[in-house]
DNA sequence: CAAAATATGTCAATATGACTGACATAAATT
DNA sequence: AATTTATGTCAGTCATATTGACATATTTTG
């Protein structure tokens, strides 16, 4: 670890239970196991109930959040082969969550976009998600949003920092309790 | 890049100077995605060197963090079956990374343990994701870990809440970062 | 003490979501 | 015209999860 992280971690808050340096960021680690675990939790129940997992969520959502997306975009994004990703999707398509437009410049592209009924599911299943998140920064304080981000986005790797930056749209300082 | 992705994602969209409320809150799960996905890449491309997978980490880690650990402990904090975890934890005592010990006060328990060539392996896969934490929290400007493990804390199912924190070892220092 | 509950382990069958490799088609680029 | 790119599909395999049934040792309970 270096000087500066040591700082940034264990002098921040004195009284943190003991906690110190490397302690204190494998605390941290696990906390992040168990968020993400609870977290894909609620769709996971919803998901069940007709036939989808978690790949269907994933891949309902980055369509959902941006409408056009290429299915080679999506293959990066989601680091998987277009052999893994074809069932699924077909899946999607097959029962009417998702369909598919040809690109205007490119007419190879197959442009992917939700249909209406894919973009109820897609709402179904983030309004917990988002219900949990909203909780949990309001509960964490002022500028808890911001501080969230700002971590996460850093644990990206470097190389795809700025192309995830740009994807979610983030850009820092836009003041949130 | 499509036209409409290209709309959606570069030009207009998210944007963020206005990210607001609920849009703010998508971004930010999405950036969860990003840095989960990131997080377990360095000691995934490690693991599959020597033929284990993320099962095997995940055991290797709440071992390792808590020496002692009762197999249905580790069964719910992993919220496997038993019989999913049977093979893997098999491999890793086979293969010399985990041994068992009866419990004294009770002796149907099989406490488990690292034994020295599993903390190694553990030091090794944790390394890297230590690191990454440490220059993110370090990035994200001081008091950054405790509002993050404050928001992970409070992302945790409620009725699970005090139970990690009380694994985990966190200790909130109770204001607001 | 006998019966029941608990902690763990194992066998078998199955599902999901990932993988590699090979091959196909259409459209764009060189 | 040849090559590259974007996408799709077939086939086989692997890792990890599931449910259900059953076994064993030990502790707890009636």
């Amino acid at each position: 670890m270096s000087e500066s992280a040591r700082n940034a971690v264990e002098s921040g808050e004195p009284e943190t239970g003991g906690l110190s340096g490397e302690e204190r960021i494998v605390a941290l680690m696990e906390l992040l196991f168990f968020a993400y675990r609870d977290f894909i939790s609620d769709p996971d129940a919803m998901l069940e109930e007709i036939g989808f997992g978690r790949a269907h969520h994933r891949i309902i959502h980055f369509i959902g959040r941006h409408p056009g997306l290429r299915v080679s975009e999506l293959l990066g994004i989601l680091r998987i082969t277009k052999q893994s990703l074809g069932r699924v999707l077909r899946e999607l398509i097959d029962r009417g969550y998702v369909y598919q437009k040809e690109g205007e410049r490119d007419r190879r592209q197959r442009l992917l976009f939700l249909t209406e009924k894919g973009r109820a599911l897609h709402r179904r299943l983030a309004a917990p998600q988002i219900a949990r998140v909203a909780r949990a920064l309001e509960a964490a304080g002022p500028g808890a949003g911001d501080i969230f981000a700002r971590t996460l986005l850093n644990m990206t790797d470097g190389a795809e920092r700025e192309r995830i930056r740009r994807l979610t749209g983030w850009k820092d300082g836009g003041g949130n309790g």
